[in-house]
RNA sequence: GACCCCGUAGCUCAGCCGGAUAGAGCAGCUGACUUCUAAUCAGCAGGUCGCAGGUUCGAAUCCUGCCGGGGUCGCCA
């Protein structure tokens, strides 16, 4: 279904059938041969640069190479001409017959055109989101909300079997942090005066309901006690408070998990996951007791020389060896996080990718070298790092204070603008590009807005549905008679350019999901969803061009069948990014 | 000091595994609404792809150095 791939293996065919080989006669290396959509429609419909990379093994002129593959390729009965052009493409004009038949099986495949792009039985896991159960989520984890969860999306589509997983960080010292500031709000609500909230606690009032819930289980029976008596229970009652909030955030973004993995849990019932993980280092000498070299530069004021038990992460590729143990016997963050992704790989996921924050970027190196060590080189983990989000309204930056409490929220946003211009949005950059979300321009309905304009497309397909019922009564617009339509009648070039460019979906939506990049999805719907307007605009100035016309059904129907397979890719891309496809705007 | 990301039109950004004359949108200018919803379209203008080397038949893309912006830097998470 992807015409790119297939007339590539016919190249790949009539190469090796063709004397072409290597200098010693050997046969070529053809993995580098591939076809394209030329950059210049001029070109005609798809390039190959066969001749080009095969001219150096071959030892050979690129366009004598050309040449030779151009005369069999014109006996394709698919290919109209064949040119050879600039150094040495093989540019290829396709039948017009082509296209029909090319569209008449994207309608017979459904909504099975695009899906499984990639042949794999691969599990890839990926981990978004996983933010700290210490408060309400903020605008700073909407991006690899988003981010993770399109890519999700994406990878499941093009055929992967995906995990989507959250990290709870719910063990270490700021959840003991949180449930110290908890326990102060409990106080509140047994009556205690408690006066302002001191510095180093959490003081967001988002705390109090949890002070009330703890205070309603346990009346007044924890005041007398010890914190190493207190603490455990009103940790876990604050953090799952905090996870049922956090839960109802990325709800209302339509960001899904299906595991929710507890840092917590590594350590606790009979086993240590974390030790384990750290033995199966030690066994193949990755761990020794040492010292590090304090870090150049500004050197921090309590530096002091200690011995430490550390990972030998300089062995794959990290700049510094790591510590896994803190100097009060405890683990690390990446002793747990080691472990975490050591369970990963044993629950089969040997594609692993982690949404992160640019400010963890520091850390991905000892985190792809403790994947590689822990595995044995079986998994791979790929980190996608996203760059801040700036927000402004009406072009002025909006201004935040964490210190206060005085933060936008994930909630706050999206309840202004909506969750598909939020998620389109944040699909419409690369993640590691650093992005500027204006309220007011995202709201805007123009051409300077993504978001409305994909979805318009949609919704002018629809409404051409709407329309045609009314104007060609009795006319069988079920999919099944659309794909029977006389598609052959589709020879304007609008039309032939909008077949094109929906035969590209399989093959973008392939490099995508192997990219890991979900932007690329959002900026194929802008420009199918502009060539749709295009043809649209240009049924104005020639009448003969409409979707619809009551003179000629048969051509209309064939063009139904058109607007119809833009409608659905326009539908499984926008599910992709997680935004919904309308029917109406109005 | 080290490492990571970024630098492409006035602004915001695409550019797929190295390919042809580097593309969109916004802003500017010129046009198209008795419509299948103008929330749209057509056209014009706008570039030393940060700078300098290198690899290559070919570099915005790969390598090295430099400049500029952002981030990070032993036990936080």
């Amino acid at each position: 279904m992807d015409i790119f791939k297939d007339f590539a293996s016919r190249i790949k065919k009539i190469i090796e059938a063709s004397d072409i080989k290597t200098k010693d006669g050997g046969e070529l290396d053809l993995a580098n041969v591939v076809v394209e959509p030329p950059r210049d429609p001029a070109h005609g419909d798809l390039a190959s640069n066969a001749a080009l990379v095969l001219a150096k093994p071959a030892g050979q002129k690129p366009r004598d190479i050309a040449d030779a593959l151009a005369a069999r390729l014109g006996e394709d009965a698919d290919v109209a001409a064949v040119e050879i052009a600039g150094p040495g493409f093989i540019n290829i004009r396709l039948e017009p017959g082509f296209w029909a038949r090319h569209l008449k099986k994207v309608i017979g495949a459904g909504s099975a055109y695009g899906k499984g792009a990639i042949e794999t039985d691969e599990k890839v896991n990926i981990e978004y989101v996983s933010a700290n159960p210490t408060g309400p989520m903020h605008v700073g984890h909407c991006r690899g909300a988003v981010v993770g969860d399109a890519l999700a999306n994406l990878l499941e589509y093009a055929g992967y079997d995906v995990g989507r997983e959250y990290y709870i960080n719910d063990a270490g010292v700021q959840v003991d942090v949180l449930a110290r500031s908890a326990y102060l709000r409990y106080k509140e609500a047994i009556g205690e005066e408690i006066g302002a909230i001191p510095e180093g606690l959490y003081p967001g009032d988002y705390l109090m309901p949890v002070g009330q819930a703890i205070a309603e289980a346990h009346g007044d029976s924890l005041l007398g006690l010890e914190e190493a008596e207190w603490l455990p229970v009103v940790r876990e009652t604050t953090i799952s408070m905090m996870m049922a909030m956090i839960r109802e955030d990325l709800k209302a973004l339509n960001v899904t998990h299906d595991t929710f993995f507890s840092e917590r849990s590594l350590v606790s019932g009979d086993r240590d996951r974390v030790a384990e993980a750290i033995e199966a280092l030690k066994e193949q000498g990755l761990i020794y007791v040492g010292t590090l070299p304090p870090p150049k530069g500004q050197l921090p004021d309590d530096w002091e020389d200690r011995e430490q038990t550390l990972f030998r992460s300089t062995d794959f590729g990290d700049d510094i060896d790591r510590a896994l143990l803190k100097s009060d016997g405890s683990y690390t963050y990446f002793a747990s996080d080691i472990a975490y992704h050591y369970d990963k790989f044993l629950r089969g996921f040997t594609t692993q990718i982690d949404v992160w924050g640019a400010d963890h970027g520091g850390y991905v190196k000892r985190m792809q070298a403790a994947v590689k060590a822990v595995t044995g080189g079986k998994a791979a983990l790929d980190v996608k790092l996203c760059q801040l989000v700036k927000l402004y309204r009406a072009g002025e930056p909006v201004r935040m204070s964490k210190r206060s409490g005085d933060f936008i929220t994930l909630r706050d946003v999206v309840e202004e603008v909506g969750r598909d211009a939020v998620r389109f949005m944040m699909l419409y950059r690369k993640n590691d590009a650093p992005l500027d979300f204006d309220f007011q321009k995202v709201t805007e309905q123009s051409r300077d807005n993504p978001v409305f304009y994909v979805q318009y497309a949609h919704a002018r397909c629809a409404s051409v549905f709407r329309q045609a019922a009314n104007e060609l009564p009795g006319l069988d617009l079920t999919p099944a008679a659309l794909e029977a339509a006389p598609l052959d009648l589709l020879t304007d070039e609008g039309e032939i350019a909008l077949i094109a460019k929906i035969a590209e979906w399989p093959r973008l939506v392939e490099a995508a999901a192997l990219a890991h990049e979900p932007h690329r999805v959002a900026f194929y719907l802008y420009d199918l969803a502009s060539a749709l307007h295009a043809q649209w605009n240009r049924g104005k100035d020639l009448p003969q061009l409409r979707f619809i016309n009551v003179e000629d059904r048969q051509s209309s129907l064939a063009r139904l069948a058109l607007v119809h397979s833009v409608q659905a890719v326009i539908q499984a891309g926008l599910a992709i990014l997680g935004a919904s496809a309308p029917d109406e705007m109005r």
